[in-house]
DNA sequence: TTCTAAAATGAATATTAATTCATTATCTAA
DNA sequence: TTAGATAATGAATTAATATTCATTTTAGAA
């Protein structure tokens, strides 16, 4: 097993995200992910452990990634809402820019979750910069006192996910990215007339 | 393969569903559903077409539950917010008492949208449930007019479960109904200062 | 050009678990 | 009480596919 990413690794390594994405973890085959990659299927044992490993290191791969991005984004932005706008921003955008990423992390991370407690959990990750966001948007005043943050972090969280959802389901066919600041609207103001 | 839901019907289909929400629907072996059962392996076949059905038939009878007791719980509601806050408070509560249902369709539900294009997606009725209700609040008076339904319906379905996903995470300790009114008052109010 | 090590191959193996079905047990009605 | 029907059993079969490894190919050094 090599440690470098060669060609052949990120050919495997794509390749596996694609056939993942399409069929699930458990309904994809090491043929498959051999084939559309063009080696053998031994090949791939020279490159991964087995083939939970394959979707062990996609998904650290594109989480530790991911991450580094929305960390940059909230960094870029001094107030609080425009570090939440940069964050939602940015995560439509990733997951808009790599749709076998956003099957798989919608799909396949409980069956992680459940064998594989190394795994840094990316919405553990994503929580507690949300936290940091609102906590200091209630020091500066623009974002309510009463608020429970363990909650509205949830909240937000599972909002974006729920469009993200919405948007692998349909077939990924409009403009996710659009959607970030009609979302953000609507977490800072409500739905609520006046 | 009977008809009738009698009792050894409703204990494998029981213990299905611990088992499934145990180990997911793929590790879950048939000889599990079984043993807990307390019957043999080959039982369940006289009950169930094959492993695949059994999980159908879990997903749709549950669906067909939870789907009528949320009709209700709005239908009891007479303004759009009543509505909301009744469909919220339904939705935590029943998803609260089954625990093994909530893991499951937090889970599996991916799979069957894949094979079973017959069962009528709970996310589908859910979400046209709350078109219904925001448009209702428009007319009112009591939701803005420049919302896109689309969006905020799938904010709030998103949010939802959002919690409940966090719930099941954190084991189920702390009390999920608890949470309806201070998200109601999220997707109202939001989150923003004044 | 030749030699050696590294890389790749893919047929054979091993494993796992879903499903079947011949047999046995249980129930019901005459 | 018993014959026939219905239900249940679980060992044997089947099927699928992850993984191994003896063999072949390739690439780079001498």
């Amino acid at each position: 097993m090599q440690k470098n990413k060669s060609e052949k690794y990120l050919n495997i390594f794509n390749s596996a995200g694609a056939v993942f994405a399409k069929y699930g973890f458990y309904k994809a085959t090491i043929s498959q992910i051999a084939s559309r990659a063009g080696v053998a299927d031994g090949t791939l044992y020279l490159y991964f452990k087995n083939k939970d490993d394959i979707l062990y290191q996609y998904i650290s791969y594109k989480t530790s990634i991911v991450f580094e991005k929305m960390n940059d984004a909230v960094a870029a932005g001094k107030t609080a809402e425009e570090k939440l706008r940069n964050l939602i921003r940015c995560h439509l955008q990733e997951f808009q820019s790599d749709r076998h990423m956003a099957v798989i992390f919608q799909s396949e991370v409980r069956y992680l979750r459940d064998i594989q407690s190394q795994i840094k959990d990316i919405s553990k990750m994503y929580l507690d910069l949300l936290s940091d966001i609102i906590e200091q948007g209630q020091i500066e005043g623009s974002i309510r006192q009463d608020l429970f943050v363990g909650l509205v972090k949830r909240f937000i969280l599972g909002a974006v996910e729920g469009v993200i959802s919405t948007w692998v389901s349909a077939g990924s066919r409009y403009d996710l990215v659009a959607m970030a600041d009609p979302l953000v609207d609507l977490y800072l103001n409500g739905v609520k007339e006046g």
